[in-house]
DNA sequence: GTCTATATCAAGATAGAC
DNA sequence: GTCTATCTTGATATAGAC
């Protein structure tokens, strides 16, 4: 009875799942430690191993379903834009905008993938696929091109006063005309 | 007499941000402790704070230092290579390939900028701006290509057996051609 | 420039009772 | 499903002697 919901998680479990990550997007990763998010749920921290075994467990259980959000961001983006490359741009950078600390959990490290939900990782990477005219090459250089663009801006590295939007403009431009 | 050097460093400093960088080269992150650097140094940990006052000071040594030597190796790729842009890109990939615990500690976080060597950071984004035939937003945009690619490859997020190489040439050609 | 001793803090996780 | 009590570990940093 335990894991027939979509995401394998109990109903507890997923109220531990949003505890976790209002706490992350909150205040960081440093932030995001079990006694932390015991307190919020007003209980004690072992408590929580009761229903994951460990804190990877429950940092996968963060990550999947981020990945089905942003997904799910991704495609609604290309559904309404006229231009597919340039709306899914628009779309990664807000998301990463608005979830800094969610999606460097989610990009910034290596993924451990034996513990996230099947399929979940590869919804994202379908949608720019298909907007980047199902060249895998290309897909993959766009790709990289909006995870840089994202990770510099999150971390502060372009100067100060530098036209981001104009940067996300050229990359844009040279992948649909290069 | 202590910081007539071009770093600032006296040479026993020199001495700890070199043990400090092989331990972070071999074995990342987690492991530069200032236990782990003094015990390598055959001293205790608490002798090292009369050499640097915290343990940010010797990470921005460390950090300082590898913009130095990035930036040398950067303008030599362009020096030997016909085409700038992707000596340049090749250059940067194997620097992040072959120093993949500096490479992340350098960018992959918000920098001191306060504790670097002035003009440190400069030099890499110069050669960069020029290869990019002087356009800023094309050189901020191709710069974002390089640091995701390097990214997503030391974090393991291209699926097994992806084509790397293809995707790198596919990035460089369309900020040439685009 | 190095030492010992120590302060301070906080993390993940387990055992076993209720 | 939650608790208390505890283990184990390890970090940065300071004081003060030599």
């Amino acid at each position: 009875m335990a894991s027939s919901a979509p995401d394998g998680l109990t109903p507890r479990a997923r109220e531990i799942v949003a505890a976790a990550r209002a706490i992350l997007e909150e205040d960081g990763l440093e932030a995001l430690t079990m006694r932390r998010i015991a307190e919020r749920l007003g209980i004690r921290a072992p408590s929580l191993y009761k229903h994951f075994p460990d804190k990877e467990a429950l940092e996968a259980a963060i990550i999947s379903a981020a990945f089905e959000e942003q997904a799910a961001v991704f495609e609604r983006a290309v559904e309404e834009g006229d231009e597919p490359l340039a709306a899914l741009g628009a779309a990664y950078r807000r998301f990463a905008l608005a979830h800094p600390h969610l999606y460097r959990l989610m990009t910034d490290r290596e993924l451990r993938r034996d513990l996230l939900a099947a399929g979940v990782e590869d919804r994202a990477g379908l949608t720019i696929y298909r907007a980047a005219g199902e060249d895998t090459d290309r897909a993959r250089a766009a790709w990289a091109f909006a995870h840089g663009m994202a990770m510099l801006e999150l971390t502060n590295r372009f100067p100060p006063g530098a036209d981001i939007d104009a940067a996300w403009h050229e990359g844009i431009r040279a992948f649909r005309d290069g």
